[in-house]
DNA sequence: GAGTTTGAAACT
DNA sequence: CAGTTTCAAACTC
């Protein structure tokens, strides 16, 4: 940069030379000559090396092109690059250090990518492997490409690195020194220029964008250690080719180079989207360089090659990601994916997860994963505003490689948005989700360990996972194509459209933004890149009606949501994303995949218009402030009530006869004691049942904060009479009166069910005790133990019901007392429920009369 | 595998 | 905007 053009000229020559700078023999009188060079000599060992930056930077300069292309890129970012490259093709030329070029290029990003087009060349060209040669041959990449990476200015670039290396290769023990002063300066400059580098680039194209997210993603998944993941593989790749094993290195690399470089342009021919005719081939190449990556990574033998061909692929992949911009930031994510998990998990990560073809499908779970992972949220964020952004022909293309890849390779493109979503965190999900994991997915790999899987979209789970899941949660159902649609099974999924024509939202795929592929068991579809046009406007036209339409659904809300202390007290709501719109649920309380936010598994916001939310991952913010509000009021009358308990001396013990409670109307008097407890607050019916199966459920708590002997009295809700509520109530009802632990605990269900109340009620409602039952399941084993001690209380005879505290007094006594929670082995004493005035017109003048009688009765059973 | 349920999307 | 219809996934048997 520095040095202007005409030194290059004169230096071409003695560039070769500039590394024996370094030496203290200068074998080159040309370079003595110059009073630069002289200067450099002068200076410290490592600014010779940056003197040959400068000299590369002229042979930079030869290429002004790359000024220009990336005018943005800063000298000394440049000149890094230079200096980079010069050594590359020392080693190269001599010997080829690959490792340095694919570290320089993993470290660095387009600029280098650019640079690497020409190494390529200049690595075959001195390859002296026949294969090499047919490599390139035939991997030359195709004029394109110039048009993309490759400066014009490179091409010239190409005889003077020529030269170097061949000077290079005289040279001898002075490129250890360089070298030494490349891997010192990249590394400690690696992070600058890369951020320099990102920005530009990113500038420059959209491809750019799409794969710094990719980057950002990996570094914000992998963390410090993840960003510097990648450094560290490429430092260690660069710590192979370093002087230390600079000559195995060498010789490895050199063995490996050759494969490498066609490797690297096979990529790079194919990556160009645009110009691939056959993208399917490109992206099976693709795969094939990452497997590749991976396995030889794997592999001890492969180990040094693998280094090398890893940053050539790694390099061809980078191209790739910039010609074909989406493509290539989905690839280039994996890429960083596989580099990192290799680089911490030499072994882990499956062949699968390199696999591009998860492109296509997991653009969404990416887009949509992303968000909620504020690490890979940038990634995510940026494909989906690219791909929103670029709905014409940059999605078409996206589309089309999606597509193909989908149809080619499917498992590629779950494993490889699967490592993408897992990277999502769902801390907030906490134990609901982990549950829900550990439900759902119960083999979670070691990828699984290193990308906690939050998936959003059915696509996220790669097909070890997948497999493992589908039969997991699915193990004898056999749903045909729905099955490979199935979220579960992750999957390229394909959809089961039948009339749609895959050109509505209805369609899986067509909402994704993905063209049909092969797993598709779709009639007539119309979402092939066959009918591009046709899909083209229909996206419009649905993007016309509503721009959002393809937008993904789960975003992150952190900052959309307002943080409602209800929830981050009750834990019901994971803050950490939420679905877009909103879910619309009605039947399915939002337990089931019915509803998007389940799906996706996030929690239901206040967006949502669902009825009776129950949704694991987080319940609505409205039930929760409604609860919050309606807790308050019951709190203050719990106390009046308990205060005025003890002022009377009154028995409290409760048994309850639920068949001779349970009004006609499905009044599940879940407890007698719910009935008898809610003094006058049944005022809140009908559609607040909802709301106030939560906010009993605090009440009970409170209740008990209140007075603990007071216990179950006070911990009923109300009981919502109304038919409408039936359903929606008395579950969450029950669940809320049983055990606040639910709540305590972060509203995992599995909590609900522990409560001893639990298995004895008997729902008219189906769902609530179909609900129930599972939930009852679900209930660890530990809880059941603890409430053991309540076991008496249960009754054998569904008529007969004993009420025993709620599990969430004894949690929370046992809790705040010895922490002990329900190991506490304090027995609880039901008593005699005090008349309070029928909670529920229907029933609740009976239930408390026969509250009382059967709490007489069975109170002796109840201890 | 067929049928039902469910809720989103599309339509009016 | 609300109500209805259409649709395909999810679910059940």
């Amino acid at each position: 940069m520095d040095s202007p053009e005409p030194s290059q000229i004169n230096n071409t020559p003695s560039l070769s030379t500039l590394n024996p700078t370094n030496t203290p023999s200068d074998e080159s009188p040309q370079v003595q000559e110059s009073p630069f060079l002289r200067f450099v000599n002068t200076l410290s060992p490592i600014q010779p090396v940056k003197a040959s930056h400068a000299t590369h930077g002229f042979l930079g300069l030869n290429s002004p092109p790359l000024v220009f292309k990336s005018p943005r890129i800063s000298d000394h970012h440049r000149e890094t690059q230079c200096s980079e490259r010069p050594d590359e093709t020392h080693l190269s030329g001599g010997e080829m250090c690959q490792d340095d070029t694919g570290d320089n290029c993993l470290g660095e990003t387009h600029g280098d990518l650019k640079k690497l087009n020409p190494q390529q060349p200049l690595s075959e060209g001195f390859t002296t492997d026949a294969q090499n040669d047919v490599n390139t041959q035939s991997c030359s990449p195709p004029p394109s490409v110039d048009e993309y990476l490759a400066d014009p200015g490179d091409d010239q670039m190409y005889p003077v690195n020529l030269e170097m290396e061949q000077s290079t290769d005289a040279v001898g023990s002075s490129l250890t020194e360089s070298e030494k002063v490349i891997l010192e300066s990249d590394r400690s400059d690696g992070p600058a220029n890369r951020a320099e580098e990102l920005l530009p680039l990113l500038e420059e194209s959209n491809t750019v964008h799409h794969e710094r997210p990719a980057y950002s993603e990996n570094l914000a998944i992998m963390e410090g250690e993840k960003d510097g993941a990648e450094w560290v593989s490429q430092e260690h790749t660069n710590l192979e080719s370093s002087p230390g094993a600079d000559i195995f290195d060498k010789q490895q690399s050199h063995d490996s180079l050759p494969q490498c470089a066609g490797n690297d342009q096979r990529h790079h021919s194919d990556c160009t989207p645009q110009l691939m005719p056959d993208p399917i081939q490109d992206i099976k190449e693709f795969e094939n360089c990452n497997e590749t990556v991976s396995t030889s990574q794997v592999n001890s033998e492969n180990i040094p090659q693998d280094g090398s061909e890893a940053s050539l692929k790694h390099h061809g992949i980078r191209r790739r990601c910039l010609q074909f911009g989406e493509a290539a930031s989905l690839g280039s994510n994996k890429s960083h994916v596989k580099l990192n998990v290799i680089s911490r998990n030499m072994n882990m990560l499956p062949v699968t997860a390199s696999k591009p073809p998860g492109i296509g499908l997991h653009l969404n779970s990416i887009i949509n994963a992303v968000p909620l992972s504020c690490p890979s949220s940038s990634t995510g964020v940026r494909l989906s505003d690219g791909l929103q952004g670029m709905h014409s022909k940059s999605s078409i293309t996206l589309h089309k490689v999606e597509n193909v890849t989908r149809s080619s390779i499917p498992t590629d493109m779950d494993s490889q948005s699967f490592i993408d979503t897992r990277n999502e965190s769902h801390e907030t999900d906490a134990s609901v989700a982990a549950d829900y994991f550990i439900s759902e997915s119960p083999i979670m790999t070691e990828s699984i360990d290193l990308y906690p899987e939050n998936t959003c979209d059915k696509r996220r789970v790669s097909p070890t996972s997948i497999e493992n899941t589908e039969e997991f949660n699915h193990p004898n159902t056999s749903k045909k194509k729905k099955k490979t649609n199935t979220d579960d099974a992750g999957g390229p999924k394909g959809c089961n459209c039948k009339k749609s024509k895959c050109l509505k939202l209805y369609c899986d795929c067509f909402g994704a933004g993905l063209f049909c592929g092969d797993g598709c068991a779709c009639d007539s579809c119309g979402n092939r890149v066959e009918f591009q046009e046709t899909v083209v406007e229909t996206k419009h036209h649905i993007e016309s009606r509503n721009p959002d339409a393809f937008a993904p659904k789960i975003v992150k809300c952190a900052a959309d949501v307002p943080q409602n202390n209800m929830e981050d007290v009750n834990m019901t709501t994971p803050a950490s994303a939420r679905h877009k719109r909103g879910c619309n649920c009605k039947r399915s309380m939002c337990t089931k995949k019915y509803c998007e936010c389940f799906q996706s598994k996030v929690g239901c916001s206040s967006g949502c218009r669902c009825d009776g939310c129950k949704n694991a991952f987080g319940k609505r913010e409205d039930f929760v402030a409604m609860e919050h509000a309606l807790s308050k009021e019951r709190e203050s009358n719990i106390v009046e009530e308990a205060l005025d308990d003890k002022l009377h001396n009154r028995p409290k013990m409760v048994t309850i006869r639920t068949g001779l409670l349970r009004p006609a109307n499905h009044l599940s008097p879940v407890t007698p004691l719910l009935q008898c407890s809610d003094q006058g607050k049944q005022g809140a019916k009908s559609r607040l049942a909802s709301a106030d199966w939560t906010k009993s459920s605090k009440n009970s708590r409170s209740n008990l904060a209140h007075t603990e002997t007071n216990d179950s009295q006070k911990n009923a809700p109300t009981c919502a009479s109304s038919k409408e509520s039936e359903w929606i109530d008395l579950p969450p009802y029950q669940l809320s009166n049983r055990c606040g632990i639910r709540q305590l605990s972060g509203g995992s269900l599995r909590w609900r069910g522990s409560s001893p109340i639990t298995p004895s009620i008997n729902l008219d409602d189906e769902p609530d005790s179909k609900l129930f039952d599972i939930l009852e399941d679900e209930t660890p084993d530990i809880l059941k133990e603890a409430s053991t001690p309540t076991k008496s209380v249960k009754a054998n005879s569904p008529l007969q019901k004993r009420v025993s505290p709620p599990q969430s007094h004894l949690l929370r006594i046992g809790s705040s007392s010895s922490g002990g929670g329900l190991k506490s082995g304090r027995k609880f004493i039901l008593q005699s429920v005090p008349s309070f005035p029928p909670l529920t017109p229907c029933a609740d003048s009976k239930v408390l009369s026969t509250g009382k009688e059967d709490s007489s009765n069975s109170a002796e059973k109840m201890t």
